[in-house]
DNA sequence: TTGTACGCGTTATCAG
DNA sequence: CTGATAACGCGTACAA
């Protein structure tokens, strides 16, 4: 890897150069650069590898867009990104990014849905290759502009009935109702459902959802104990914990979060309020942050398939850059998987309590 | 927002379209664009604002950067982006990108040199306008070459002396020194170190660097409890430290951990072999996750400034935009914070020891 | 197998 | 204040 191989003019290397250096029309590299080996002697090849690596030369994908039509780009625009979900899911974005040759432009918007407008409208300027969204819900006239110039959109993790895209999430239903049915495997009568306002966003409309249903099923009063929290508000989950737990008394409550967010709120709030788990109160969350391990014994977590959510979206966005034909749109659902830890164990302190 | 203006023809709007549709030229209507106002008549302004509306107009940023020789594109090339310390300062660099107009191209390496000079590559191709890099040291020779393009490059979080970088990082110096002088003043007496393999990362190496220095001056015995650990295989971090708390025991021990993700291991560790904090042995990290305050009574952190690191990184990129001219590289060291907590209240365990 | 010539959508230059 | 025209760097008919 020689330091600094060009000459000492800051001109940009083009095409061009490389043609002249290689003896050839930058027709003839152009072919090159496309890997359209099989139209190249092989002299002709190796001298423009050679100079290629000699003037160290990187076609410029702007101009190479411009001419193509396509970017190389995929916007990625999320919710919010200090979520472990959403890095989890970019991950697995980027890393089948790699094998397309395409790079990601990443977004956060803080749920906000002027944010949401404006990333749109630069991506858009960008002509990026596609589109993989954690929408707000509140610019599907956008969204539409963009998938009428053929761009592949991809929504993730939440659903808009409204937009006739691809999308793909967890199977919310499911989810939910493995850790329902575990903590009333486990003898937890009275479950409540912590979780971030519902604001239209579907994951969470389908989790509470599903919640009431399987606890009309499951009890008799049909008691309803869902407590809508602003994690960012101090002492709002304290006191929502204490009213559920003070009603719940004797009952063998335990308490079923809607996300990590919203898990790691709770448990600081059982530990200032001194309640225990599982002693206490059982305690379920979805998602399976890199902590959940250390705390309550372990905090039995409904994990998703973050990574795989990533690759799969992105590998929609994939096909359907390759394959323009109408392709209608399609919800992929992946399952999640119940990882039981000591948080919901109620068997092992029976002996001490009766 | 109107749903489609434009017509049913699935070409992409072009400046000339709007011109047209405005009744004026496409030189003027790139003035618009441009925020040129002084040179349009109100108007002219108004009749190119509402083609631009009604046709539903994008501008053509590859065109646009092809032209001008910018893309608007900054690349942010990082070790490990599932490291909270990373997802912060990237918040950084994103808030501060939406001030300047610029987007963020995301590249994750995980550490690996090949990885990050494909990246870099990429990143040439797409002629980004600046570079922020935790790099692996590996690349120098690349990022040297971009660096004669005159694309501003900042070194984040890691320093390389070889590179005549503006680099931004924590002072990890001051950091650990707080952090220890911290464990001291408690009355903690041995103290370990443990890390992830130095392999010439500067802040890895500052971090050990300083605990020795430290810890030579402020104990007689001048032991160097460094544990250099690999977080990924599983029971090496517990052997580490059933290790150090044997030869420790009674001394007043007390781990320091070079980042969270040790710190998590390390927390795993503890309650594994049943040792208890800050009873047993205190215990401080560097970095301060969201799940710090949750465990060990709440860990006692070196908070890294990192969406600081992030914002500074940015304006650094961006202040090389606007300045051509040769401005010596900077080194930019921020101050940690200590967030003291539970996990070192060693004063408050003497009653019952004592 | 290779080269010529034109256009992708935009901005810069220059002339009015 | 406005407009014609030439690039920017590359891909691709089409011709050789």
């Amino acid at each position: 890897m020689a330091d600094r191989p060009r000459g000492d003019s800051n001109k940009p290397i083009t095409i061009l150069h490389v043609a002249r250096a290689a003896g050839v029309s930058k027709t003839t590299v152009s072919r090159y650069l496309s890997g359209q080996y099989h139209l190249l002697s092989e002299e002709t090849r190796q001298k423009i590898e050679s100079a290629i690596a000699a003037l160290d030369y990187r076609p410029n994908q702007m101009a190479r867009g411009l001419k193509r039509g396509r970017s190389g780009l995929v916007g990625m625009v999320v919710a919010d990104i200090a979520n472990p979900f959403t890095v989890d899911v970019l991950r697995g974005v980027e890393d089948e990014c790699k094998r397309c040759s395409m790079n990601v432009l990443l977004c956060n918007t803080g749920n906000d849905p002027e944010q949401e407008r404006e990333y749109i409208f630069m991506l858009q300027a960008h002509r990026i290759d596609g589109l993989i969204i954690n929408t707000t819900g509140q610019n599907n006239a956008f969204l539409k502009a963009l998938a009428h110039d053929r761009t592949p959109i991809v929504l993730m993790d939440r659903k808009v009935p409204a937009l006739p895209f691809d999308t793909v999430c967890v199977d919310n239903r499911q989810a939910t109702r493995a850790g329902l049915m575990h903590l009333l495997e486990q003898g937890y009568r009275r479950i409540a459902w912590f979780t971030e306002p519902v604001d239209g966003i579907s994951s969470r409309a389908e989790r509470v959802g599903t919640y009431r249903r399987v606890m009309e099923q499951h009890t008799k009063g049909g008691t309803d104990d869902v407590f809508v929290v602003n994690v960012r508000v101090p002492g709002e989950v304290e006191t929502a914990l204490a009213t559920f737990l003070s009603k719940a008394a004797g009952e063998a409550p335990a308490v079923c979060c809607a996300n990590a967010v919203v898990a790691l709120r709770v448990v600081e709030g059982l530990n200032t309020l001194g309640v225990r788990v599982p002693e206490d109160v059982g305690l379920v969350s979805f998602d399976n942050p890199d902590w959940a391990g250390l705390v309550c014994g372990g905090i039995t977590a409904i994990e998703q398939p973050t990574y795989a959510l990533g690759v799969t979206a992105m590998r929609r966005v994939w096909a359907r850059m390759q394959a323009p034909q109408e392709m209608p749109p399609e919800l992929i659902e992946l399952p999640a998987r119940l990882v039981a830890r000591g948080s919901t164990v109620r068997a092992a302190i029976r002996p001490e309590s009766g």
